[in-house]
DNA sequence: CGGGACCTTGACGGAATTCAAACCGGGTGG
DNA sequence: CCACCCGGTTTGAATTCCGTCAAGGTCCCG
């Protein structure tokens, strides 16, 4: 069984250009030419303010936007008609998201804030362009694609054949690793703010049995729950009871 | 638990030029330039002709190539080090695999043949020149790679929501559509090569308890299970079982 | 004070794993 | 030709894991 999404619509604004993108800050990124900025910056069509709970698009709907989160934490999921919710991966800030729908036509997931997001929205139409006069940022499209692909056969991996205890430890670490390269725990308390049912609808578990691997996994002194969210007190351990292999990082291309 | 790869030696030649590309006679691809298949074709560096059983790279590995599958059947997986093996996706004629390896450094799934293959070979150095003169080609890989993305979602969806005999109903429903989509299913009689092992590996399931779900799916007469294959007798109680919401199909851009 | 969202715990039943053994067909070597 | 083995399938029984049901708890907010 799963949450009930809220479905406030998300407002729209435009504001910062992409020569003072907060992400570029990072270092995180390769270097850009002036001409792939200026020409991202005329490829962007606005910014899309939403506030946690809401919903940024749903599964079978034809959005024609493809999306780079600029800040917060997102989700993407499916859903049976009987309303089972398989969350499929979460989303941070630099992720691309909407490709999906911008190639193959129809949106075949959702996609649901965690907390308040702020995303900046691309045009698809001109999608096609950027393969054109950028061919390197074409490239850049494709490497974000093949690392989400990577992403996802190591949740496969994890729902398929790690135990319940396993499952949770791997995705809790998966989390902490991803938020911290972004630098989402730079001064904020390492607080990731998931809810026991996203983790339960991750996993591919129930609420209760979810409860109890969680409540196992403090007894370790691996992790600590606070109310609506989670912090971890021991990354080693958690990697270790997760069987944790990897998710190299490397250099992130694209904005 | 999982079978034992053998791990013989693939053969490698090189034959057909891709202006007489077997795949591109299916119909089931765009029309390309001249200019682009004689791209491709130099962009190409041979074949690469594996027997059943075999195995093309290996998780950790750095191959070098890219590869796009000729005939037959294979399949992607990764392991954990005691052995539990996770099977992600079966790989079909058309299909482009070790694109992540390439584009990301370090290969982190493993690719075997189901059945004897062949594969058209690429060197990846010259992926960047492909991106640079050919944009459209660029564009056609990043539609397959978000392609094999939103299976992979639904193969979450499967292993995190559906129960034992709906997940079965599904995996062997998409095995069919993909088969016959490409053809596989045009002259020989619609068997799948698959041991009830892989099917294990890629549900999440012992093998023991799969055998016994395939047992209801047959008593329900929607399967006949051959010796190492199945065939589908009732491809529509096969779908309904599986609560099966799509697998949109659309045309393959690239080759 | 009451309600809602979220976390927690116990008891019970059902689903899936594990262990164990047997069967079947094909291939091989004595 | 038969005995044997091997990979794959089948079945039963015992056990463990996990889901469902039910109830209670806490904190926050109106």
């Amino acid at each position: 069984m799963s949450a009930s999404p809220d479905t406030s619509a998300p407002s729209r604004t435009r504001k910062i250009a992409c020569e003072a993108c907060p992400l570029r800050e990072s270092g995180r990124f390769r270097d850009f030419t002036e001409q792939e900025v200026s020409f991202v910056s005329g490829f962007k069509r606005g910014e899309l303010t939403a506030e946690a709970g809401s919903t940024i698009f749903v599964e079978g709907s034809h959005s024609p936007h493809l999306y780079t989160v600029i800040s917060g934490w997102g989700f993407r999921y499916k859903t049976l008609e009987d309303g089972r919710r398989q969350i499929l991966n979460y989303v941070l800030p630099g992720d691309l998201v909407g490709l999906q729908g911008t190639l193959l036509g129809e949106m075949e997931h959702s996609l649901e804030c965690l907390s308040d997001m702020v995303l900046c929205m691309f045009e698809r139409d001109r999608l096609g362009d950027l393969y054109k006069s950028n061919p390197a940022l074409g490239f850049d499209i494709t490497w974000l694609a093949a690392r989400e692909e990577q992403i996802l056969d190591e949740h496969l991996l994890s729902v398929g054949q790690r135990s319940a205890l396993e499952r949770a430890a791997y995705l809790l670490a998966y989390l902490h690793d991803r938020a911290s390269r972004v630098g989402l725990f730079k001064d904020a308390p390492e607080i990731s703010p998931l809810t026991q049912q996203h983790v339960a609808d991750t996993l591919g578990l129930s609420l209760v049995h979810t409860n109890k691997t969680l409540r196992k996994l403090q007894d370790r002194q691996a992790i600590r729950w606070k109310e609506a969210g989670f912090r971890i007190s021991d990354i080693a351990r958690l990697k270790d009871i997760a069987r944790w292999d990897g998710l190299p990082d490397g250099m992130r291309p694209f904005i």
